[in-house]
DNA sequence: TTGTATGCGTTATCAG
DNA sequence: CTGATAACGCATACAA
């Protein structure tokens, strides 16, 4: 029965108003705030206007704290990804952020590191910051730990392109076919049967379909890979691009898709360039998306686009959506992708030209 | 005197575990158990024990909510960009949420857009979600509205890399000084006197300080721009490097420092290499930072060196030192840039050349 | 339509 | 060293 502050008081500007402050100010009880402040219908037009007038005069803010304290709910969101720093992770986190904050929800990022315990961390610490959803890329579709993390969270889980059969949670997902298939056709069509590929590892959802999706649409034309390169989360660097890209070239490729992370594709570029092989003419290059790099590049660089605008605006809307309706059955989305034919893909040389034109450089 | 579940309740496994929960597992109070989970030295080792053992029996996870909600303090900082796209964003980001993990404060992103009212929004977004503390990088220094809701604020603000005199909190600046006047050196000593600058609008403290530093280079050698393009935060798309580029050459300029957003940069190495100009054969181009983008071009790319990793740390633990110690005084810290010479810089080459070299293309 | 009373989970004060 | 107890700001069941 001690109300420290509910009446009186008028010694602190110091602390910041609260709904007994809105009330003292505007004559009626913090409930008849606390109505208005939530848009409660049963309250009368007048108490509605006295509350408004003193929410903007003290310049009311609400205590999140409280609310989430005594609602159980946050309206954090937390993302999980290997990193924010490359492009595609951060146009999709940049996207994200701008469709849940339309509804009011803020994004909490972490990043894993490309890690599984980096991820586990990760997931904790949003977790210990009252996230009441979490969004993930994972790094390893397998690790115990992180499997273990997420079948113990009480909050929705969404994963991005990812699968975990063991983890509850909606999925949205990219599906390569289409633009892997149109890739295989388009270069096959220009004669290439020497074709490789970089993606990701099998561990994670898109390294196993790019790879299946790639060799389904070989086997389909009689052709088996010249070589296949997958790649950790761990080294995402450009000299893993380059040193795979040296090792492709070997195997007597005369295309590339190089579906992997952005740097990694950035040092296959690189060690064309650098090596004084030209494309389309010396050696054809498919890559993902349509980036800043690809468009600054001499011959426009022929892609697979993933339509991530899309593939972002429903993992967002799909997490607010389950938010209202926390009882519907698991949903999986998936998005396509298609080909975008550029110039750095072409009719193929004999090895006697592509030796020749080593030597011109 | 209603505690309801403070004893006995052995009904619902649904709600997650409090303190109270743990007292009654470890058969001490809620205060000690308080005191172990905040690492109080004042309690027993059989205590201790019996809590941490209770602790992780039943999964216990603090409610940052109620925490919150008694401290005043929710280990949350918000970041504001005017989006996380692009690379340096994103780095940045990356780099603040890696710094701020280790002391287990995560971090609230938002987007301004790019636009003065987004980020009123955005600020206010992050504010009514309780941020601790503010990280921004506003899209004009002077709009109003921006300058007064980031008065009106309790919270700890740091700017990076933006200088508003009316608004209170530290500073992390870039100094362009040193990258600059390299530039100027080395393309001036290629034999290039009609140089272009493509940069910031002088709303903010990058264009102001990178339009004075490359006036003074010039002038110290007695030389003046070919030609200044100020870009606005609302328009940084690669077309309007492209434009801009075309205006620039118009000007006769045989080099251009690029430093304005990579997707601004990107355009310009666009319709250079798109209208059949080699660097450094026809022109000169210096760029900002080492990026996927300048590392997988041909001609590797000259570049002004912005620390980014320091910059944000630097940012990190200014805001992290801020939250021990609030009343120290106002922190202005500032990182220097340097030139890394690549190969996107030559000797000048004469009029009658770079015709002859446009025709051969 | 409005006010009163209670509890959300935590920290902090104060008495033992 | 420990335990009881009072806030923190808000939402809500219930009474009026």
């Amino acid at each position: 029965m001690s109300k420290s502050r509910d009446v009186g008081d008028h010694s602190g500007p110091q602390r910041p108003p609260t709904i007994i402050d809105l009330a003292r100010e505007s004559g009626v009880s913090k409930s008849t705030v606390s109505r208005v402040l939530n848009g409660n219908l049963n309250v009368s037009e007048s108490a509605r206007t006295l509350v408004l007038a003193a929410m903007i005069k003290l310049d009311y803010q609400m205590n999140s704290a409280a609310r989430s304290l005594r609602t159980e709910r946050s309206h954090l969101v937390g993302l999980v990804m290997p990193g924010i720093k490359h492009v595609f992770y951060s146009s999709t986190a940049e996207v994200l952020e701008r469709e849940l904050q339309k509804v009011g929800i803020s994004l909490l990022i972490a990043s894993s590191g490309g890690t599984a315990e980096g991820e586990v961390l990760a997931i904790n610490s949003l977790r210990s910051h009252g996230a009441d959803a979490f969004i993930l890329s994972l790094v390893n579709e397998n690790d115990a730990r992180t499997v273990v993390t997420l079948q113990s969270i009480r909050q929705q889980v969404l994963l991005l392109d990812r699968d975990v059969p063991k983890v509850v949670g909606d999925k949205v997902l990219i599906d390569p076919r289409r633009g892997v298939n149109e890739s295989i056709e388009h270069l096959v069509s220009l004669g290439h049967t020497k074709i490789a590929l970089i993606t990701h590892g099998t561990f994670v959802r898109p390294g196993r379909e790019v790879k299946s999706c790639f060799e389904e649409a070989l086997a389909q034309r009689g052709l088996t890979p010249a070589a296949e390169v997958l790649l950790e989360f761990e080294d995402v660097s450009s000299q893993i691009g380059w040193t795979a890209t040296e090792v492709i070239l070997k195997s007597g490729a005369t295309a590339i898709l190089a579906l992997g992370p952005s740097s990694v594709t950035a040092g296959v570029l690189n060690y064309l360039t650098w090596n004084g092989l030209r494309f389309p003419d010396d050696i054809s290059v498919i890559v993902y998306d349509e980036t800043e790099l690809s468009s600054a590049m001499k011959p426009g660089l022929t892609a697979i686009i993933r339509p991530l605008e899309e593939y972002a605006c429903l993992a967002a809307n799909l997490v607010i959506s389950r938010f209202s309706d926390s009882e519907a059955e698991q949903r999986v989305l998936t998005v396509p992708t298609q080909l975008m034919v550029r110039d750095s893909t072409g009719r193929v040389k004999s090895k006697a030209k592509i030796s020749r034109a080593k030597q011109l450089q």
